[in-house]
RNA sequence: GGCCCUAUCGUCUAAUGGUUAGGACAGCGCCCUCUCACGGCACAAAUCGGGGUUCGACUCCCCGUAGGGUCACCA
């Protein structure tokens, strides 16, 4: 009996809190931080988060926007109740009873004016007690609105269509919500909210109203000043938990030096009291960064995975490249700073010389810059390959490797001997250093580019 | 304009009456080094202004100023 008695006490103290977007337009960035901040809040206290289309407007909600929303939220990861979802639209026998309740009660009238096109029609109108309200938020403590500002504000075009501010009250007591996370931009809606609260008898929820997300010159983020669907940074390659991870720290931070977090990690750190109340400018280059630190930690496989797209088909497919992409792997995967950065560097021909066939070497880019005699640097790279031809097949990796060559490197002088070595096997005047280049290239194409640039060099003609 | 919210380095932020105002990103410089990247180490950089309260204010109060939000039969 105490028993059933402590378990219903703690039901009613169960955390529940939601996500509604309206399906109007793609998962905007700084909906989705709501979305993870209802979520952290919502799994930090071992509650639930609903999500519930707001689409009301029917004429703007579009199901491929509730498609997007979908698509994002999952590829963040962020997987709500997905049991409970709900729709505005299919709720209007819900609305329609509490309507005719107000109506009954007097707190609402229907109101025969003309619309904004002249034409004749009637709405329901909320009977304002223009009362002073204050709530107590739980980011910015108490507010005070004096509701007689407000009038008599419109709740429904008509008994079965209402409007977004009676949608969301009502549904919000149906669906039993303690907590209210939204945006700053919420803060002038809760007034007449809290009113039509009071008329149909609801509880008052908490509400928290999060800063909002600024551009760059602190107005509004908007498409004009950078990416704003979620999706779209899909699309440019960062990672969801990056994504994740960025827009925590845009309005919040755990209060220790902590930056890079899982998810779980969030949600177990998550604080709502830790939250800022100014705006947060989003920067694009924090975000790389922090997307960097993720791509950092991926297991190898889960990167090629993410960035298979991004490399050239013919690299992919072919079975004898795959074994020497598996090997530069991890040098793709260090300098990655978003996912499309390879098809960049591939593109730019980056990693060209380690795939196709040399084109003749350029003397001159052969030379260290303090060693311009061409049967200088052919004399240190027949010594080069004189070392590596010793090197097993088996033990040709860049640790052994660079232990055989670096004493006579260093003796020889290194610019003298891995400069050469590095531009034979690479052609390019930057590029990883030799001894990766020569395990990935492996025994044989090693000798054979040494040999040819040894041959170029002792050949030339013009320096 | 009315109402509401906000205010620490360029940016994200720490410090909830007593700190040389800390960290991170970006910037700059140095080191590592054959180049690039990685990494390491320095430097530069802030409490919006004015009044209070207090022995003492980034911190509390008031007034300015600035920025933002909102004022629909959109959500």
């Amino acid at each position: 009996m105490l028993e059933l008695i402590l378990e219903m006490t703690e039901k009613q103290h169960d955390i529940i809190t939601r996500f509604p977007p309206s399906p109007t337009g793609k998962l905007h960035i700084g909906n989705a931080r709501t979305a993870l901040f209802n979520y952290l809040f919502a799994k930090h206290n071992g509650g639930k988060i609903i999500l519930r289309f707001e689409d009301t407007d029917r004429a703007r909600s579009k199901k491929e926007y509730e498609e997007n929303i979908l698509d994002a939220l999952s590829w963040l990861g962020l997987d709500m109740e997905f049991p409970e979802i709900y729709r505005q639209s299919e709720r209007t026998e819900i609305y329609r009873k509490h309507l005719e309740h107000l109506l009954e009660k007097n707190a609402a009238y229907i109101s025969n004016e003309k619309n904004e096109r002249g034409e004749e029609g009637s709405v329901i109108r909320f009977r304002n007690p223009n009362t002073k309200i204050t709530f107590t938020d739980l980011i910015r403590g108490e507010i005070t609105f004096d509701t007689k500002e407000l009038g008599d504000f419109v709740i429904a075009r008509s008994i079965d269509n209402v409007i977004y501010h009676f949608a969301v009250v009502v549904d919000d007591f149906e669906m039993g919500l303690t907590h209210i996370i939204r945006g700053e931009d919420h803060i002038s809606n809760t007034p007449r909210q809290i009113l039509i609260q009071q008329a149909i008898g609801a509880p008052r929820p908490v509400y928290a109203h999060l800063p909002l997300i600024l551009a760059k010159d602190r107005s509004k983020l908007s498409k004009r000043n950078g990416a704003v669907a979620t999706t779209d940074y899909r699309e440019q390659g960062y990672l969801p938990q990056a994504i994740l991870n960025y827009l925590a720290l845009l309005g919040w931070n755990p209060g220790t030096e902590q930056e890079i977090f899982t998810l779980s990690q969030l949600i177990e750190q998550f604080d709502i009291n830790k939250i800022q109340k100014g705006g947060a400018v989003f920067d694009i280059e924090k975000l790389k960064w922090i997307n960097k630190e993720h791509i950092k930690h991926l297991p190898p496989d889960t990167f090629l995975a993410m960035v298979e797209q991004y490399i050239p088909e013919t690299i992919r497919n072919e079975v004898a490249l795959q074994g020497k992409l598996h090997k530069l792997l991890p040098v793709i995967q260090e300098k990655t700073e978003i996912l499309c950065d390879v098809k960049q560097q591939f593109d730019a021909g980056e990693y060209s010389y380690f795939f196709d066939d040399l084109p003749p070497y350029t003397i001159d880019k052969l030379l260290w810059k303090d060693e311009r005699e061409p049967i200088k640097a052919a004399e240190k790279l027949s010594k080069v390959f004189e070392i590596l031809s010793e090197i097993s097949e088996k033990n040709f990796s860049e640790i052994f490797i660079k232990e055989k060559i670096w004493d006579f490197a260093t003796n020889a002088g290194r610019g003298a001997v891995l400069w050469p070595m590095r531009y034979a096997l690479s052609q390019r005047e930057k590029s990883p250093d030799p001894f990766i280049l020569s395990a990935i290239l492996g025994k044989e194409g090693t000798l054979a580019r040494l040999k040819k640039a040894i041959g170029a060099l002792e050949n030339h003609k013009t320096v």
